[in-house]
DNA sequence: TTTTCAAATGAACAGTTGTTCAGTTACATG
DNA sequence: CATGTAACTGAACAACTGTTCATTTGAAAA
């Protein structure tokens, strides 16, 4: 088969996205620096220059990756029922959290590790809706703090600490693991729940 | 001032351990892929060729890093107190944790975000000893579990959060922040104690 | 003072990097 | 069928990569 310039049935609609899932694998498995633009346009199926129709540069490709996976966060975390009671609220944070991430193992992995590689203006504003997703589990447990049903020693270090909790588990869960996904839900909320509980 | 081949006061003593700070530095804050070797040697103040007298690659140079750093982890925990009850072992542990990693944001940062750029022998070292690590927190867990003190779902998995919370704490923690390791020992403390407590 | 040699230089190596662009191709439109 | 053009190629660019090594340096040993 010869090369050709365009291939059938081959449009910006299908090779764009292509692009973005090729980017994300590769970057989440060698990390972005370890990951050249040929690298990315051979997982696509095709040359260098055919990237450059999709992003303007490796950086963009970079930024677009975690803005738009902490948008999709924010705008799911938003569509979530979040009402009632300080403890309901906790649980479906918990739970919420959970079942989103786990399913997007490369998505987390790029927005944990690749921060120190955007540019500064770009690192400020990924920095800033990770903190927004944050604040929603602070207000909770400052909720819960004022109606005497949550007690931590330290409202905003105990966030960050719950966070870090929660999404280490997107480190090392394997879906072919030995617990499913209701089984760790549980064992997580179990931990949750005891460590902020009055 | 001319170049020289060897300046006053240079010894191998000297410029050998300048080298691996110099790596360990630079790497924490743009990564192993991301710094060059030229970087490194220019940190040190020396010619790229010089680093081959202290490294035989730059993989090589990277798992040093990472393998002294778990070595004095796993002898520094060992020479620790950890005797006594379940509860004052756990208590033992995570105030270790916290006063061993917070004052080596560095390594810390390098052991957990290098992993993947280890040669795949090098990889397996490593991770053995992170598991060996991980071994006497899930141990506590257990013993407390026997005694019937601590009372988690499941050891394992707690035993991940547990380790991933309090790791969490070194990427974000800042010397001069809002508050000091006595302070956090004890909001961590806390937390990690009414988690796993029955 | 002369000798010795560890330590560092600086140039070179072949390969890779991100990015650009004139040219080619195949599909959609007329 | 002819034409326009979005999508892609392939080659080129200068800069940078890790690594090697013959050469030079200067401090310590004789």
């Amino acid at each position: 088969m010869l090369p050709m310039a365009r291939k059938q049935g081959s449009h910006s609609d299908i090779t764009g996205p292509k692009v973005h899932q090729a980017a994300l694998r590769l970057i989440a498995q060698h990390g972005y620096a370890a990951v050249s633009m040929r690298q990315i346009a051979a997982e696509v199926g095709v040359q260098v220059g055919a990237l450059y129709n999709y992003t303007s540069d490796k950086q963009s490709l970079l930024y677009d990756l975690m803005h738009s996976h902490m948008r999709d966060l924010l705008d799911a975390v938003a569509a979530t029922d979040m009402s009632g009671d300080p403890v309901t609220r906790l649980r479906a944070f918990t739970c919420f959290h959970i079942r989103y991430h786990l399913p997007r193992s490369d998505n987390v992995f790029v927005s944990y590790m690749e921060l120190r590689n955007l540019s500064p203006d770009n690192f400020t504003a990924v920095e800033a809706m990770r903190r927004d997703y944050e604040n929603i589990l602070e207000q909770i447990l400052r909720d819960g703090e004022a109606e005497g049903v949550f007690s931590v020693a330290d409202t905003r270090v105990s966030t960050m600490a719950l966070i870090a909790m929660l999404t280490g588990l997107s480190h090392w869960y394997r879906e072919d693991g030995r617990l499913g996904m209701d089984k760790i839900e549980a064992i997580y909320w179990d931990l949750v729940r005891k460590a902020v509980m009055a």
